[in-house]
DNA sequence: TACTGTGAATGCTTTCACAGCA
DNA sequence: TGCTGTGAAAGCATTCACAGTA
């Protein structure tokens, strides 16, 4: 009913729907990587390939954000890249606290930085006495009973949940309280969170479960023997980017 | 055109959306802790609840799985366990490779068979020789080159990356080569892939880049003044399931 | 001429709402 | 009566195809 809206209440000038989003972080990364070989223009077409989507697709989320493009040109690497960030709110850096120092929090807390920019980790937090203190990743780590002050002292944005799934509820509301309002979720649990947080979840079971439904799929209808065809032209050509596939919030371009 | 077909090719009679593939994955897990707790049978309600969806896309959900439940009473939970396994291909173990064993490599191995059921990780590579033969979570690591003895030797059906992007390409390549079709990317980069294999891929970047949208999205739109709105209605009630929301592949159910 | 930006068309996904059954 | 299963409606997302423009 109301058509000028975008159901975020106020009319605001940018209603980005949430698919195109993801995918312009995948832009970003892609034209840093050109950006870095100095790659200065680049046309719709060539973009969308590299980043395994097609074109008509890549200029509609484009054009979410602005029209930054030259017609019969393409579009400049810099201004892109400075939009996109703009409008992922890339501009203020984030600081990112991992609570849960296992092998997953372990790795984390090494990222370093994540891919590029904006999201340093500055925080780390478990209840295990041993771990206190002790350097992971070049961070302490703090028991997370002192969770508020901490967050608070970093100015933490966002929260990394990497506990067993039992800890994850009590670890996201101590989290919560302490004003993060961002979580990112490993822990297979459904979080309950009031409407004001924003929750992400990553569960590596079920990516692999949907992989083994395909998987299944595959081995049901394929005709017989055990020969699959395997369609391997293998070097790099992206010549007819045929099928050029990209799933769910999945992707890779499928070559032939 | 086809309006009976499944856009697979054959008209098999389970045509399940993509979406609803990643949800049932959710739902199998949730009625494992029900089985696990006794509770035998449950209703679409209930269920609902507990996934972080509401009721009529659960049954829509099940619905493409078969009708197995009872009118007036609800599900049992045996039997809806078993049908997602059947339709997510869990009947058949499906071993898994790790490739690159770094940090995340490590907590992959160490995650120990993941949560439940059916994802054995069985064989490790890296490239680097001090790491041969050192046993990760068990598991000795093998050279990369060794991929396409090993992997047939284990009957790898699931190859997981976790390499740096600059390996992630070769790696893939070589996975393929070796039979894996169903392959599973950590590394923020887009793989170029045969079309009878299927990528997933998860990056933390964008993920964390999305929820930074969000996050800005929020502080633009906030009205003035510091304190933000924290209606913290604590106490796990799910009384009125208001806002029950699932946002993309994430989803947390919203509490207040 | 070559490529962007975008309405309109198509195709998925979610939600509604209710018929049907234990 | 209470809850499932499902057509039909509504809402999003993707793709098409072409007008517009540097």
């Amino acid at each position: 009913m109301p058509p000028l809206t975008n159901g975020q209440g106020a009319l605001s000038p940018r209603a980005i729907p949430e698919a195109a989003v993801a995918r312009l972080a995948v832009y970003l990364r892609v034209l840093s990587g050109m950006k870095e070989q100095g790659i200065t223009t680049v046309s719709s077409e060539e973009l969308s390939v590299a980043a395994g989507v097609n074109s008509a697709k890549l200029r509609k989320d484009l054009s979410y954000i602005g029209t930054y493009g030259t017609r019969g040109v393409g579009y400049e690497v810099e201004v892109l890249i400075d939009q996109i960030e703009r409008v992922l709110g890339l501009t203020r850096e984030q600081s990112v606290a991992v609570v849960g120092i296992g092998n997953l929090g372990h790795a984390l807390a090494n990222y370093g930085g994540f891919p590029g920019r904006g999201f340093p980790v500055t925080a780390l937090f478990d209840v295990d006495p041993d771990l206190m203190g002790v350097p992971v990743g070049g961070i302490p780590v703090n028991h997370i009973d002192d969770i508020a002050s901490v967050c608070a002292a970093k100015e933490i944005t966002i929260g990394v949940i990497a506990t067993p799934p039992a800890a994850a509820q009590v670890v996201c509301d101590r989290l919560v309280q302490a004003g993060v309002e961002c979580i990112l979720n490993f822990a297979p649990v459904v979080l309950q969170v009031p409407e004001t947080v924003e929750v992400r979840k990553v569960d590596l079971a079920v990516e692999l479960q949907i992989l083994s439904f395909h998987q299944a799929r595959r081995a049901d209808s394929a005709p017989s023997g055990e020969t699959a065809p395997q369609p391997r032209s293998n070097g790099r050509v992206n010549g007819s980017p045929r099928h050029s596939v990209e799933n769910r919030p999945n992707g890779a371009v499928v070559r032939r």
